[in-house]
DNA sequence: ATCATCTACAACCATTTGGTTGTATGTTAG
DNA sequence: CTAACATACAACCAAATGGTTGTAGATGAT
C-alpha cells in the first residue's frame, strides 16, 4: 500500500483484509462465537504462524479483536468495521445513484404520456 | 492468490479490486459518467500505464467495463459488482446476528423478573 | 518442577502488486 | 499522407503478500 493510511479511514486495509477467503471464513467462524488463534488454526491446511498472521491482517483493520482468556486469545469480529465496509460500498453506489437520478430527471422533464 | 478463483465467485478479486483508493476513485468518477482511460490517467500522479492497470484491475473484478468510442476506451462503472460485494458483506453480518439472536434467545429462554 | 500447549515473533522465500519506461498499433485530424 | 493521440503490451524493478520454519516466552496441568 503506497497511501499512509489516514488517508481513507482504513478502507485500504479494511478492503485488502476482505479479499482472501481464508479471513472471511475466519470472520464467518468468529462470528459464531470467539475462537482462539490455535482452534482456527487446526481448521485450515496452513501453518499456526499463518494463520496467526491473517488474524493480525484482520485485527489492523479493525475486523476482528483479540481478548486473553488464560493462554489463549480469542477472536472476536467486530460488527462495525463490516458497518463501515458497507457504509464505503454505499456511498459508491450513491455516486451511480446519483448518476441515474440525473438521467431520470432528465426522462421526467418530458411530459408523461397524454392521460386520454 | 492462492486460491483457483472459481471458489468464491469472485469475491477474491472484487474486494482486492476495491482495496486502493486510486481504483475506488475511478470508480466514483466513472459513476458520474463514463471516461475514457486517458481523460481518467491525467486525474492521477502517475503513468498512463498505471492507471491502464488499475482499469484492468476493476475490470477483472467486473467492477467495469469498457466500451470502444473511436479511438478512446470508455470505462463504465458496473453496479452489479458493487451489489454482489455488499450482499458477501450482508452474509458476514448475518453470521453475525445469528450469534446475537442465539443469545437473545438464551435471554428470552430465561424466565422474567417474577411478578410481583 | 516439568511438560505440554498457546502464542509471539524473526528470518527466509516465492509470487504478486503497483509502479516505471519503452515500443508497437490503431484512429482521427489537418 | 503525416502528425498527434489513445491504447495496448512487454520488460523491468522495489515492495508487499502469503506462506514456511525455527526459536522463545507464558500459562496450565500433572
Amino acid at each position: 500500500m503506497v497511501v499512509d493510511d489516514a488517508d481513507d479511514g482504513g478502507l485500504n486495509r479494511l478492503f485488502h483484509a476482505l479479499s482472501d477467503p481464508t479471513r472471511r471464513d475466519v470472520l464467518r467462524r468468529c462470528a459464531r462465537g470467539d475462537l482462539s488463534v490455535s482452534r482456527l488454526a487446526a481448521e485450515y491446511p496452513m501453518s499456526f504462524a499463518a494463520v496467526q498472521k491473517h488474524v493480525t491482517v484482520l485485527e489492523q483493520a479493525g475486523l476482528v479483536s483479540k481478548r486473553r482468556s488464560g493462554r489463549e486469545q480469542l477472536v472476536r469480529t467486530e460488527p462495525d468495521a463490516l458497518a463501515r465496509a458497507r457504509r464505503a460500498l454505499d456511498e459508491l453506489e450513491a455516486h451511480w445513484r446519483g448518476r441515474v437520478e440525473r438521467m431520470s430527471s432528465l426522462l421526467e422533464r418530458e411530459p408523461p404520456t397524454r392521460e386520454p
